[in-house]
DNA sequence: ATTGAAAATGAGAATAAATCGCAATTAAAA
DNA sequence: TTTTAATTGCGATTTATTCTCATTTTCAAT
């Protein structure tokens, strides 16, 4: 049925690793989610819906999502790891706003050569690579603006 | 007589704060290393050199570094947050070998162009930015084309 | 020099993410 | 079915980092 399922299935059982329902929960869970995410906000959606399984099965899951080439880890952004499915996605980079912790995505076909070829010439091997941009998205950018335009004080 | 410590003694002066021995003393121990560390590395390399300070104070005084632009934080290798001096030292991205953990510094200004341009077509005011490549150094190609030579058993 | 207020320190307690240990359960191949 | 290795949940544990707070220190103004 699943595309997503199927491949999490292979992956496993490739590796002698049983397709149980508490992955399939984990999985299907991620699929539904259309923002980054991190292991605690899955076990709360989860168990808002009533999926009554373990912190330890979730944390213990996503790495083999990982694994399977489903998800990958985003930039960590506030002390916990966070993840994003990427399967139907593609591959590509984030923008994060200081401000309002916005996530602007993006991908450079340029950038993605040109590390390629960097990497070519010190025989390295790439296996994946991570760009996150730091900054000010616009309407952050206004509101600053207008906070300098104010009189006074200015706590932080 | 040092410039990185009238930078940060001028930074502290600017924000009411004080230029502390403590302060003075991770400082100096950031510049004498010259590879990325953590808190911790940092704190036992002190306690080595017979420098009593606190773990809290050395917490305390590596984000103030960064703030003041002299040290930045790197990618997160494993679970801890890393750094490295950037006074004197320029911006540059990281290869790391998962192999060896090996960190390869370079710098690509074209990259560095094309970034920029893409903030702007996403009205975007960059702050900072990481990238960090994964993947295999020379060397640990080469080990793993071996292995691969021989006849039997792969744990992991 | 003295003083005083604000800031910093050290020591350990507290927190939070992630991992682990283990007894009980379960998937799935035979 | 049976069998066996894998998985689960739970709580305990680990590890990085932050916090608390009583005491000490800095530094600018007397
Ligand atoms: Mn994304
Ligand atoms: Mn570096
Ligand atoms: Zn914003
Ligand atoms: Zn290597």
């Amino acid at each position: 049925m699943d595309k997503t399922a199927a491949i999490f299935k292979e992956f496993l059982k490739g590796r002698g690793l049983k397709f149980t329902p508490e992955r399939k929960a984990v999985l299907r869970e991620v699929f539904s989610l259309h923002r980054h995410f991190d292991a605690e906000t899955l076990y709360q959606e989860l168990y808002r819906k009533k999926v009554r399984i373990s912190r330890a099965s979730v944390y213990r899951t996503l790495p083999l999502l990982v694994k399977s080439g489903l998800i990958a880890e985003t930039l960590r952004c506030q002390g916990k790891t966070s993840y994003e499915h990427i399967y139907g996605h593609g591959h590509h980079d984030h923008m994060l706003c200081i401000g309002c912790g916005k996530v602007i995505e993006f991908r450079s076909e340029k950038i993605e050569k040109l590390q390629n070829e960097i990497c070519r010439r010190h025989g390295f091997k790439p296996v994946e690579h991570r760009l996150g941009i730091k900054g000010y998205c616009r309407e952050c950018q206004r509101k600053i603006k207008m906070k300098k335009k104010l009189p006074l004080d200015s706590a932080e």
